[in-house]
DNA sequence: ACAAAAAGTAAAATTTAATATACCAATTCA
DNA sequence: TGAATTGGTATATTAAATTTTACTTTTTGT
């Protein structure tokens, strides 16, 4: 479960650039105008959608409350359709028999999404990951036993767990018959 | 599936800091040691870290690069375990008999997760969502057809799919029996 | 207890983000 | 056509982020 470098220094200022004008595009209102609804200077804003402005944690905040969106969807870079088959042999996280885990997309730096199989009675402890991270784990089908700051949950079919994983943490699949998952790791919880 | 003001503007530079302190000592590197690496002077980060500081947004990429993190890490809030049963009658998103999404965590502004039904023979179509939205749709049991950008594809199983959901797109359930889906909506995708 | 490393404080200098104002060109629209 | 809006440019000013240096306090480790 790695963590990629998104983009380059120069591609920062850049991004946040074409983000903010398609946002306002999409409300259809001019710099001008967003410039005074949200106290930021006319100047700035151009320079920001310019690509041209390293600005302030504050403007940037400034912009992303004014526009009603989450500060991180002003630095996101999209990309398209992608489909993940059960079938699609792709690499394993962890292939002790017990346990696999396989990634469904690739890892786009932010989030990413896993199909995991637990084995009938199997066990499996997870390392801590890096704090901030965020986990949700969801019951496709049988049944799983989370095990986190000393507490076991239970879940059965189309259950789902969130916790905060930058703990240890194990999964038991109490049953007898195979567990299918579905992992959602989020490095960005507000 | 709603976007909620993540913190006042007061708290932006807290957590930043509260984040970096933690991912700091997490790397086990002193702050002197982190400012020479990334080359940012060492009051700055003593500043950020206490929240006290207002930093440019090229030296939260300077940070986060250093620390091989996404940006976002930077900027989450954490809270801890929750969990989110089936039965659990939570309000629905959209009920019109066919198509029906129940929210499975309350929202914390980046990152959304549903559990869906689509009745057999069923059809939903959703609006455009905001740009920079990325969709997950995993099938937990059923069938699924999903119509993106004029393209349809067909999912069994435990398939996921993931597609930009700042366009149209269109569920269908082709079988005769019930659908169960897993949304993520993703509000940050670098 | 001692030395070393780390965290924190203080003040001045430098760099630069942000503002303010006025002006220009293209577009929209009545 | 002509007024108003919008995106963009130019310049000078203000406010503030960042750096540098040096010093103090706290913590860590042998």
């Amino acid at each position: 479960m790695n963590i990629e470098k998104p983009w380059g220094e120069g591609d920062v200022g850049k991004y946040i650039g074409i983000n903010l004008r398609q946002f306002r595009a999409n409300k259809g209102i001019s710099i001008d105008v967003l410039a005074k609804q949200i106290g930021v200077s006319k100047l700035t804003l151009l320079n920001i959608e310019r690509g041209e402005a390293n600005p302030t944690l504050s403007v940037i905040w400034k912009i992303a409350n004014g526009l009603k969106i989450p500060i991180t969807a002003l630095l996101s870079i999209e990309s398209d359709v992608s489909i993940s088959r059960k079938k699609d042999g792709m690499k394993l996280i962890s292939s002790n028999d017990v346990f696999i885990a396989e990634p469904l997309f690739r890892s786009h730096g932010l989030i990413e999404l896993y199909r995991g199989y637990l084995q009938p009675r199997g066990e499996y402890l997870s390392e801590a990951h890096q704090p901030g991270v965020m986990e949700f784990v969801t019951v496709m089908s049988g049944q799983l036993t989370v095990e986190v700051d000393g507490e076991a949950h239970h879940l059965d079919d189309y259950d789902s767990i969130r916790f905060k994983g930058d703990r240890p943490h194990k999964y038991t699949n109490p049953s007898s018959s195979l567990t299918m998952l579905h992992f959602v790791i989020s490095y960005n919880n507000l």
